[in-house]
DNA sequence: CTATCCACCTGGCGGC
DNA sequence: TGCCGCCAGGTGGATA
């Protein structure tokens, strides 16, 4: 599910229940994710008020009055859903509830558990092992033509695995990868230092482009659920390589669309419109 | 330093 | 129906 527009999307959707509210309670269902719970974790958390919620690449950051900072991932199935008033049982991957007056419940399922919550401080925050190597934000202003051909340039991989890498850019996943080489162009074979000026600007372009065109349709799917079937399904139709190997190509008409592998992941390209 | 590989999990799907 | 292998939106940490 998750890369930056799902994450954006969750987050904006949680953020007005959350903010300014005080966790009654913290149920934690489990001992670990993909990595173990601190200590106290629910204890640490109860009775606190939730100053806001922020995000950082694919993380979410929860900030709690007196300096903690909850770090939420949702891994590859994560999912937080809003429950309110007749709260249903947990199933089997309901793994944490945070629990406010009212009987609203913000409940964290994930079947894979590759997500994580742990927690950091306000002053630990910025130099966090998860956080600290993270590169710039493509929505922000931090990312531009100079700070990615820059990041590029010395770089000897292919551009697929480049732009994959967080510490590169902060947010994009395999498929918005795949999405912004299609709509700039370039092939995703081509190695991340041959990328010329003009290709390096498209793809500025691009990742901004995709991602809130991303954003866009998901925040328009937003009632009082955070996405509740843990899918992409809202952006599928926006995909014009994505899991469409073997289809026309809709924007050339002259090719399929490929699949291939790299460093063990699915990438899709049209070979007519990237070169 | 950088690039690559593996491990961590469950569920859904296609093929036999 | 059932079983098996394969695939899936991520990434920290080990290894070379």
């Amino acid at each position: 599910m998750p890369e930056l527009p799902e994450v954006e999307t969750v987050r904006r959707g949680l953020e007005p229940i959350l903010e300014g509210q005080k966790l009654v309670s913290v149920i934690v269902r489990r001992d670990d994710l993909r990595i173990p719970f601190p200590k106290n974790f629910a204890k640490r958390l109860t009775g606190k008020k939730i100053i806001n919620l922020t995000r950082r690449a694919k993380y979410l950051l929860m900030h709690i009055e007196g300096g903690d900072v909850v770090i939420i991932h949702l891994g590859m199935s994560g999912n937080m859903k809003i429950l309110k008033n007749n709260i249903p049982q947990p199933g089997k991957h309901d793994h944490v509830d945070f629990c406010f007056i009212n009987n609203i419940v913000v409940r964290y399922n994930d079947p894979r558990r590759f997500g994580l919550m742990t927690l950091s401080n306000e002053k630990k925050l910025q130099t966090h092992r998860f956080l600290k190597f993270i590169g710039p934000d493509p929505l922000s202003n931090n990312f531009n033509y100079i700070s990615l051909s820059k990041s590029l340039s010395h770089r000897k991989t292919t551009i697929k695995a480049a732009l994959l890498d967080q510490k590169i850019i902060a947010g994009l996943g395999n498929i918005y990868v795949s999405e912004s080489l299609f709509r700039s162009g370039i092939l995703p074979t081509r190695m991340a230092r041959s990328l010329i000026n003009v290709e390096v600007e498209k793809l500025v372009a691009n990742i901004r482009v995709v991602l809130i065109e991303a954003l866009e349709a998901g925040g328009s799917s937003l009632n009082d659920h955070v996405k509740p079937d843990g899918k992409l399904g809202y952006f599928q139709n926006n995909l014009k390589v994505y899991g469409r190997d073997n289809e026309m190509c809709n924007v050339c008409l002259e090719s399929k669309i490929k699949k291939i592998r790299q460093s063990g992941r699915s990438t899709f390209f049209c070979p007519v419109c990237q070169n």
